[in-house]
DNA sequence: GTGGTCTAGACCACT
DNA sequence: GTGGTCTAGACCACA
């Protein structure tokens, strides 16, 4: 996995990270149970500072992502209520949706899109364990 | 169309209203050529500051929903460049499916959140020209 | 002459009907000892408020380009003082010349450019008395 | 560099600011990848409210100026679509020397002085880094 | 300590 | 009466 700050970016960095990093999870490149990088390593790594880290971890615990050991730092451990991720789902497409619809970009548009991503997600899910990745085992 | 902010959410007021009327535009509550409310009465009808409702405007300027008429203030106007419309829709995709297949949100349920808000939007674009809309004329 | 307005420019109206004037009397369309359009006819004319041609007229004046004659209007008589003026030009090309710097447009462009310009002011001068003018007479 | 602002023009001040900056970075006194300095330390160099330094901050990335680096503030970065910049070259040396032409300034005075402009330009480029500019390093 | 956000009040330019 | 500008003070998110 490859973290890639933009530093220019609007969006703040350890959004950024979070981002990233839930991506990794989806992919699958990220699994349950791995151990992200201490606050330390992550940000030498990223070239960011380790309080930005610390918030993009603090965020991904709030949110269920991930689990902070004193010892082993921070676990991915994925905590669904799946009703409440539905309900955040349609929310964040609602917002998305409507932009895309002032746009002119058709349901088919959107239907298409949504296909794109998910096999690229699930593709990464099935054969990638390339190294050079930055979980610790 | 009804403005509604909420105060406690940790999003930025004037993204707020930047959404809802971009939702508004999506429900066809808003049209091409309406002109939105002038930057004093929105500001007192959502009950917001002046400067904040200006802040949006400008953001909405920018990214093409509105043009700055002098003489009748900001009317909506779409100025749509498809390709980079599809490029930002999948951006967003991408991130809020992440998040979903992080959630166990399946590839069947993203298909019926997306066909239920498309839905949504275009009853709200048939016959709902119930009065008491916020812009002029 | 031709007088377009655009609206939406963040330039103000009266500004871009005084800079039409200004390039009509440079490309010769309006000579010294015409009268412009009254204002109530530019008005209707360019599809503006009258208050608007009033603050053009009055800055073309204080300008020197105009006398504001009761019975006559606003006669074209150019007042000139060179030593002003290349003062004024030296101050204006500092700031579009510094903007081009930036952008890598280099000294032969500009040289260019101001040639262009030029020749099509001075073609303007010659032979094009085409019908449909603004000014009377 | 001196920044000075002349709060008895009608020119706006985050205008001037602005300008005086391009015109910095014209005459290389501000070099691409320097830093400005922060919007507060330039608000009481130049005697100004921050928030106006911050207007001409956002006006300068808006125009590919400088870029915002969430670490290291406001860096600048000359972002150049040469086509687009010779367009507004010309539409502003279109105004400019009708305004000229309409006051006998010739031709040959123009180039004069674009030529004049350039060399104090290129000049500056050279050799003059003296100490106590405002931009950091 | 940085920029971003929000509020507020005042003045002016413009239409 | 409109938006634009400028100032000002406060708080927060970010690094």
């Amino acid at each position: 996995m490859v973290v890639k700050i933009d530093f220019n970016s609007s969006e703040a960095i350890y959004i950024q990270l979070r981002n990233q990093i839930i991506m990794g999870i989806a992919t699958d490149r990220i699994r349950e149970g791995d151990t992200l990088p201490s606050v330390r390593q992550m940000a030498e790594y990223a070239g960011i500072n380790m309080h930005t880290v610390n918030k993009a971890y603090s965020v991904l615990r709030q949110e269920g992502f991930v689990k902070l050991d004193r010892r082993k730092g921070a676990v991915v451990s994925l905590d669904i209520d799946k009703y409440q991720a539905l309900e955040e789902m349609r929310q964040n497409l609602d917002v998305v949706l409507a932009y895309g619809i002032c746009r002119n970009i058709s349901r088919q548009e959107v239907h298409q899109l949504v296909d794109l991503i998910y096999d690229a997600y699930l593709k990464g899910c099935t054969g990638c364990q390339e190294s050079g990745g930055i979980t610790e085992e």
